[in-house]
DNA sequence: GGCTAATCTTGTCAATGACAAGATTCCGGG
DNA sequence: CCCGGAATCTTGTCATTGACAAGATTAGCC
């Protein structure tokens, strides 16, 4: 495998991005050090600086990853269809809970370099599949105006998730499962479509 | 009570509070610096840990701060009797697109000290008077569940208002009022005609 | 006037981000 | 096989920052 001391690393951007996801899954984006995730990879302080540029250049590789991520995700809800707009809620919840740090540098644009082409990109594609997912949608499923089932449906998941995440409904929850518990307020936001 | 007199300032603390929203306001909380308040206040570099300690501790002051201008807005929901869910969803929307340095901070408890005893009381007693605003609202605007109705009328405004300081929805909203956009998508969402 | 505590200053230290310049290794063309 | 450019990583450096310690100044109060 790897020596000791080997010059090359075998994949240091990786090992960057994973160190700095666990620092910013614990312990918030506040708490990242360049020299830090250098020192989890084993190289030396600068290196990292190679591979993103900038400290915005780490967290905008993580924005663009976590917009590609959700992509994925929305793109299997696009292959099942009996997904429902509550669905794609849920589907969002999840997605932010089972990827806390990504969910957390993509909504905050003050960190990372939000007018990198990569970015954009990576915005562009998710939001066109959120567009795509709700259109395709039976209208008894999402009502009659699709931007505006998606502003809500975006809005509620949106907001339960970051409420979920800043501990804000701790009591609320207990021990159920989020997702879960959204797809029920889901239900009564919504009206009484089922699933 | 006197306001805390400071001999060569006036009120040092307050300055550095405003410099410090002003500065999150423009650029996020990333960017403050102690020694830059210090500088715009035109005081020493180490004279604002005097008043909070910490950069913490001065965050921890303005989610405390945060806390009470929005039970200070749901005081005043209170006092008028036609107040509904969605009236309470715009207040907080409108809250958040006011205060957006106070909101900035409010959610982001790894910012600060979310143990400190000043932020708890202020954190309960905002979430007792959300509470009570909902259940004291007539069955026929909340729903038979206060409890989830709390639970719906938080997600979609918080959700919402952060789209919308995010910059994710600049285009769905063009010129219009923010505040009038989420009434809109609230009486959508609650299936209400009027208020 | 004098005492005490609050307020502010000066001085210092380790950590950090960013940059520059050099060292090492990889890779493809000849 | 070899060579040269490019990618990768290192070492060295600098200004800025947060935190702390110790001292100076002033306010409020007896």
């Amino acid at each position: 495998m790897v020596h000791i001391m080997a010059y090359h690393h075998g994949d240091l951007r990786r090992a960057v991005l994973d160190a700095a996801l666990e620092v910013i899954a614990t312990s918030g984006p506040g708490a990242i050090s360049l020299r830090d995730l250098a020192r989890r990879a084993g190289v030396s302080h600068a290196a990292p600086a190679h591979h993103f540029k900038d400290k915005a250049g780490l967290l905008t590789a993580i924005a663009v990853e976590g917009n590609e991520l959700l992509a994925d995700s929305l793109t299997e809800a696009l292959d099942e269809d009996r997904t429902g707009l509550i669905d794609l809620g849920v589907r969002y919840v999840r997605f932010a809970l089972e990827h806390p740090a990504h969910f957390e540098v993509m909504y905050r644009p003050d960190l990372y370099h939000r007018r990198a082409p990569e970015l954009v990109a990576a915005r562009e594609r998710t939001g066109k599949l959120m567009r795509r997912t709700v259109e395709l949608m039976p209208e008894e499923k999402r009502g009659p105006d699709a931007a505006l089932a998606q502003l809500a449906a975006w809005s509620a998941a949106h907001g339960f998730a970051n409420l979920v995440r800043g501990g804000n409904l701790d009591r609320t929850l207990g021990d159920r499962d989020p997702g879960e518990v959204f797809r029920g307020m889901a239900r009564v936001l919504f009206g009484q479509s089922d699933d």
